[in-house]
DNA sequence: CGGTATCCCCCGCGATACTG
DNA sequence: CAGTATCGCGGGGGATACCG
């Protein structure tokens, strides 16, 4: 994007932060993404050449810093910049779930981006030792998008999207557009699985202390996160 | 600019902010600017016909309320949505502040956009009744850039590319840089008047009091700027 | 895994002119 | 003043293939 030939602070700021997939790049490493493929995994639509670009303009722009590790193993990370940055994304983010909610389209209910959040939310901490495996149907869509897993086993989560062979503890049951409005705390688990929305099949234990391992997106608590701004 | 087809809240946010222009445009409505040519002005070098498409847009995504007078006259505002962006707006000018200010290149500083700007930050109140006409001469500027005037009459503040004809009561010289840098609060009127970047030449009574008349950007304040946000 | 390299299309956007 | 109409290009960016 060309630059705006203004010297106020805001056209100079819009130079960086506004284009397109920046704020989604930024979004992605504030919750603890430092790898390329990672980072790609929470923007699939973006090609790979766009966002190795847009990472190149983010380093050269002091926002994103790139390390490589002695053994070849490459790191994106935030600097102090752009840490600062990040509290215009969770200013944006915030303005979005209140006032941009009502155009979401069926389009946006992508339950392999949902699961990839909710795996990195999982607090793995809150399980019993050994392995855990969760299972997500969504009944709404087709059959190649419709079954996940998570496999909780040494505080790691791996999200699967073919079956991994291993004995299923707990199923949850719901649509894309049931999960993601609890995921964003429009909704809870308890009132969804009152009305029928979603079925939690397995584990009794599981069940009764989801609240605990379950943790919802940041978004979902509006007010911390507000006053987590400076 | 299409969408991004996830249901996070950034992300939905960034299809209406993230797009060009449009943090200025909104940053000219918060400073008050209603008209579409007003609009335009504050934004020089985006096309009408662009500046008609986003308005239609941010309108449609209700962050803008058009209103049209009986006497066909055209206003547009911010709605309370359209408030509640402003103040990613001045977090992302905060920002731009703090690190974009190294990014600066010489076409930045336009001295028309800054006079624009000048011109409605100026507190008439602290004038005298009667007509006080400004100059600025702008040293580093080819001679269709180099003059502009403002004429403070009535609490009305009148910007003029030619001389209006009417006798000077304080004349600024300068360069476009320096005077851009005490407006963004970089510096100040007492010291770029000591080191001899900036002569005043006039009324010995406007340069006494001209701190109460010739009010900074808002964002020279970075602090209060700052405590404004819920 | 961590990217490059291409290809190509589309459309965003800048420029200019014009209208009521 | 408040836009619309038109035109043309540049490059942003999507898709895919490929490489070390």
């Amino acid at each position: 994007m060309k630059g705006y030939s203004q010297f106020c602070p805001v056209a100079k700021g819009a130079e960086i932060f506004n284009e397109r997939w920046t704020p989604l790049i930024i979004r992605e490493m504030m919750c603890g993404s430092r790898r390329f493929n990672d980072l790609k995994r929470g923007n699939p639509m973006m090609s790979p050449s766009l966002l190795s670009q847009r990472l190149k303009f983010l380093e050269q722009a002091g926002v994103v810093e790139k390390k490589t590790g002695n053994n070849e193993s490459v790191e994106y990370s935030l600097t102090e910049s752009g840490r600062d940055l990040g509290e215009v994304v969770t200013r944006l983010g915030l303005w979005g779930l209140r006032w941009a909610r009502s155009r979401l389209t069926e389009d946006d209910y992508d339950p392999q981006l949902l699961m990839w959040d909710i795996r990195r939310r999982i607090d793995t901490s809150a399980f019993p030792p050994g392995r855990v495996v969760l299972s997500f149907m969504f009944r709404d869509m087709p059959s190649n998008r419709r079954a996940y897993w998570l496999v909780v086993e040494n505080g790691d989560v791996d999200l699967c999207i073919k079956f991994p062979g291993f004995d299923v503890d707990l199923t949850f049951v719901t649509t894309s557009k049931t999960m993601a409005d609890i995921w964003m705390g429009h909704t809870t688990i308890r009132k969804e699985t009152s009305n029928g929305n979603l079925t939690l099949e397995g584990s009794r234990k599981l069940k009764s202390n989801i609240d605990d391992w379950f943790t919802c997106s940041v978004f979902s608590d509006p007010e911390a996160l507000r006053e987590s701004l400076t």
